[in-house]
DNA sequence: TTGTAGGCGTTATCAG
DNA sequence: CTGATAACGCCTACAA
């Protein structure tokens, strides 16, 4: 015996095509044809019905690995996550994903991947998914990583027009009057891929129009302290009216630091945001983005990839500035 | 751009011990021996160096559906959640559990479980972990499929003293003199069966203490109008003055609830949660769950499982009511 | 110190 | 219509 190590009372006997076969009177191979509904075979319906119903008794379960290994693919799609309550928008990609990718036979296994802890070489090596697909930023070491580990990989924010968003908040801002602007970038490291191309679309338009490079504060969610210094130094910064954040989430944040301080945003301080999450929904202004269209796209490229075609590009606008009372 | 674009059929070509055997003029024993550094067999230095050296430059990567056949087992635990965001508490479960099972090598994975969109068995069927862990309630019918797929299964929220926990808040109330008290159970299906455990804790006590059974109002979280509902009967409720909820979240939508009447909580109307989630840690009374014990309890008994043992059992004291404005 | 051979459960090819 | 049989890539008892 190869381990036998388990002297303990759990004994998993899986149950195989051997057995099924054996306790129908039948061979191996009848029984794969009749389980997997081999379209060619001709199996006699009493065979057929006498080997799904010994199936169904003995409890037979498929076992992944040796289909896999025989099949040469695996049905598991894996998504990469930076922390296990993604944001609103990659909860929904999330889902859609998720449904489509059922529908087609193939389950989604999402890791909160934290290179610290294991190389995405471990990762391939320990599930071997079809398809890869990255949520959010990526290091250029971890990018490198996986696009020589896995076969194929859909960088979801990749397909995002990030430069278009900074560009429609800093069109939205200067087209109401606005001529000193200010921006705020997110701490979180693997946002900032993402959010430096945001930043780059601001800038690219303020030097179109000939405004002045925007005021740039970083500024961590999670410690109302740095919002209020950011604040700081927007209030301290000569003729500056108005700021872009990186998302709802911390133009939120910078809203209720102007309420704290007897001030009010749209009046004293525009600001706009990006996502209209939902509770944006009442006051914020902000970038729209038509997450539905998005996931379309991302599963239609990632089906795409599993069929080993090139990934759709997004072709529609995705994008809409929603006007509220913040600018 | 996403992906090298590759002109014709990706054609994935295995490196294979075999390939790395024939490249080094040795055996595919010897290689795996290297590959696996097995302790009990010497191998030259030279043969090392050169199967480690040639396995990289080919660019090797083991590949887990042929190991698993052959070790019969996997490397994989499955997390069974009903949404991508998984509320405080889970999340920091899965946290610890995360990191506590990749220093045993093993990798967690979050699959987002719909019954209606797949079986139990089909999913086990496609992955086949080493471990199930189900965060949060489970149908009946969810319950049986798992049993009779998975062999070894981990019910977290089934480790969780649900009925304490209703016990304590109705200790607390009563405690504090309120004898008419209401509970407000959450619509969400899957939390049905631990909410129903919680308010039996609840209804326990009070059949103890000789004062009457709990109000109980069923609320939609995303939908306020419930909540509003919910607090009309209980407002209506003749010596009613203090209510339990089944989370915080609840029980801060509540307290928004009087607020926007002009009423205030813990004067007019005395509350209290579960969980101390962070939003609530101004203000709400609340039952406090030692999510760092517990999860180090979940952690155990996963360990446990994974190596054939009786899960452990929970010794130490959880709960803990934490006394703010609300109660 | 290294090589040989067999098998894990499945599916596909090829005879009967 | 059905039954042997050969792979898929990996691990390991045993032989050399």
């Amino acid at each position: 015996m190869t381990d036998e190590a388990a002297p303990g009372p759990r004994r998993p006997k899986r149950v195989t095509h051997e057995d099924i076969a054996r306790a129908c009177g039948v061979s191996r191979a009848t029984v794969s044809y009749v389980l997997n509904d081999v379209p060619g075979r001709m199996i006699s319906d009493a065979t057929r019905e006498l080997v799904l119903r010994t199936a169904r008794e003995l409890g037979h379960v498929p076992y992944a690995p040796a289909r896999m290994l025989r099949l040469g693919r695996s049905d598991v799609v894996l998504a990469l996550v930076r922390d296990f309550s993604p944001g609103y928008i990659s909860n929904a990609l999330l889902r859609k994903l998720d449904v489509a990718l059922a529908e087609r036979g193939f389950v989604l296994l999402i890791h909160r991947y934290d290179e610290s802890l294991r190389s995405v070489q471990e990762l391939w090596q320990l599930v071997s998914p079809s398809l890869v697909v990255v949520m959010g930023g990526l290091t250029i070491s971890e990018q490198e990583g996986l696009e020589s580990a896995a076969a194929r990989v859909l960088r979801v924010h990749g397909t995002m027009p990030n430069v278009r968003i900074g560009r429609m908040q800093a069109d939205h801002l200067t087209a109401r009057g606005h001529r000193v602007i200010g921006y705020v970038l997110p701490s979180e490291p693997s946002l900032q891929l993402i959010a430096g191309e945001r930043l780059r679309g601001i800038q690219e338009e303020c030097a179109a129009l000939g405004i002045p490079e925007p005021v740039v504060c970083t500024v961590d969610p999670t410690d109302m302290d740095s919002v209020s210094a950011a604040l700081d130094v927007f209030l301290a910064t000569e003729g500056l009216t108005a700021v872009a954040t990186h998302n709802d989430e911390i133009g939120l944040l910078l809203v209720s630091a102007l309420q704290a301080r007897g001030l009010e945003a749209g009046r004293d301080l525009a600001i706009i945001g990006v996502d209209n999450i939902p509770s944006a929904r009442v006051d914020l202004t902000t970038v729209e983005i038509d997450v539905d269209l998005w996931g379309d796209d991302v599963v239609a490229s990632a089906l795409a990839l599993l069929d080993d075609e090139e990934p759709t590009t997004i072709s529609h606008e995705l994008l809409r500035v929603i006007e509220r009372r913040t600018a």
